[in-house]
DNA sequence: AGATTGACTGCAT
DNA sequence: CATGCAGCCAATC
């Protein structure tokens, strides 16, 4: 396989191999990649088209909470993350040290 | 080619 | 505990 699979492809192929009920900052998908900086992976979730494979919701903010605004497609977001087994405390925060992402080698 | 923005992060105040 | 500032890399204007 190449090494060169396109930058958005590197970073979808990361989050494609986030487990359901877990979740993943965007530094923790950048240090992953070890290709560029959180901003390159918001990026290229926010030219995600619909319909595609990758659990872009399962990649949130350093927080542990969606960063996208809560009055626009955050809330399914979250929805989608409480389906696949991940809580959200009052504040709309998950638990990092529980469903926080360990990394595809851990 | 230069400036601006973006689903971010971490430290300092 | 809330706010501000700087660093980061790629895409778009």
């Amino acid at each position: 396989m190449t090494d060169n699979y396109g930058l958005y492809e590197r970073i979808y192929r990361i989050v494609h191999l986030i487990p359901a009920g877990t979740v993943a900052t965007y530094g923790q998908i950048a240090g992953i990649v070890g290709c560029c900086s959180p901003r390159q992976v918001g990026y290229a979730l926010a030219v995600l088209p619909h319909g595609s494979d990758v659990p872009w919701q399962r990649v949130i903010n350093a927080r542990g909470e969606i960063s996208l605004n809560p009055n626009g497609s955050g809330a399914f977001q979250r929805e989608i993350l409480e389906r696949e087994g991940v809580r959200f405390n009052e504040g709309g925060q998950t638990d990092l040290n529980k469903f926080g992402w360990h990394g595809p080698l851990c």
